[in-house]
DNA sequence: TCTCCTTTGTTAATTAACAAACAAAGTTAA
DNA sequence: TTAACTTTGTTTGTTAATTAACAAAGGAGA
């Protein structure tokens, strides 16, 4: 499968942690426009999704929740799973790990890096806080493709740096200093400060 | 002037941000070029935006900082201010008031809300944490019109229409399940295990 | 049986976002 | 003085994303 769009890419996570709740809720067919209504979105573009991912569902019945489920799976997840560093273990880093503990098997967090020496050995919600200066070595040891960077906005370069020497393969990064990967790195920003003040500038104009 | 594209204002944000670090540098001139080398864009980007925002650079010299910070805030701000609250006094919620507290004169969060009874009356940074039943009157009281969701995801959508009811007009959504706003109320959504799922569909097709 | 209705799948059109191209203007240097 | 260079501002082209449009399929109900 040739690579999916970004948007597409995004839709289909959510779309699948619905489906998912659907599933437990023993719900099996589902309609473009009740998945839809759940994100906000058009019924078409929901079937414009699906069609990318080469998914048909049945005429009057929907889609098979199940089905469906299993195929984003199969295009997102990688069999055999990624490991997840978080760099940081602050707030955000704790309310990361908090999140994303036991949710996705084929997604684990399995490591935590931090400067200060108090944090390092104590475990968060079961995963170990390391020195950052075991970066390298423990992504290594634990087949860590992903970090996440939640430390000071001042340490965001350096941090990258380290990430990016260690083969890292995709970075997302909440501080709000922009960063730089070289090509065969991934690289998400998710600035808080910018999402903040982009809802107070729309907010603004609102009546 | 008539409302600006989304990612315009994104990156408004953002070059305000280095621009107020060059300009605590002594800087007095940034080209196009050297802007867009700090985010990763292309100088014509840099120079459409500011074009939009109707700023005229000089020739050789590039844009005065100091106008261009000065030009920005004209746009991104309310000239009274905004304030925000937090809902949610978790790892996240404290991890946003750290991050904001005195950093912005214009964007201020000025209180938490939370349902557990330990936290309430207590401060964080500086940010007094009230029980969620008051969150309407305090809203009234210390007028503010943005909300920052950081709360279970469980309590997501009743969080939600409580903060409609209380007449707020921009949301911020950090939890991972969709919510439903009135027209007149602006949404943002900030999943965090979307932004992971993407990171790691991207990382896993890196050599 | 036949018509209408619902819902999918797909193509086509539109809109939004980004990048390329280049004229204008002023600076430097020969 | 004049030619080359730099950098802005703006137009035009291109790519990506969304929306609109509609054929196809297969019930439901008259």
């Amino acid at each position: 499968m040739s690579t999916l769009p970004d948007k597409t890419v995004e839709r289909l996570s959510q779309y699948r942690r619905n489906l998912l709740i659907c599933d437990a809720k023993g719900k099996e067919h589902i309609f473009s426009h009740e998945i839809a209504n759940i994100h906000h979105i058009t019924p078409v573009q929901v079937r414009r999704d699906i069609m990318l991912i080469g998914y048909t569902g049945t005429l009057r019945k929907g889609y098979n929740v199940k089905e469906l489920v299993e195929l984003i799976g199969q295009i997102l997840d990688k069999p055999e799973g990624q490991n997840v560093a978080i760099v940081g273990a602050g707030n955000l880093g704790r309310a990361l790990i908090k999140y994303f503990v036991n949710r996705r098997k084929n997604l684990q967090i399995v490591a935590a890096f931090d400067i200060h020496p108090e944090k390092i050995g104590t475990s968060l919600v079961g995963v170990e806080v390391y020195p950052l200066d075991q970066l390298k070595q423990i992504v290594k040891e634990k087949n860590i493709c992903i970090g996440i960077i939640c430390v000071p906005v001042n340490e965001a370069v350096p941090v990258t740096a380290l990430l990016v020497d260690a083969k890292i393969k995709g970075i997302l990064n909440y501080t709000p200093r922009p960063v730089n990967v070289p090509e065969n790195v991934y690289l998400e920003e998710n600035d808080m400060v910018t999402s903040l003040e982009k809802v107070a500038y729309f907010a603004k104009n609102k009546n």
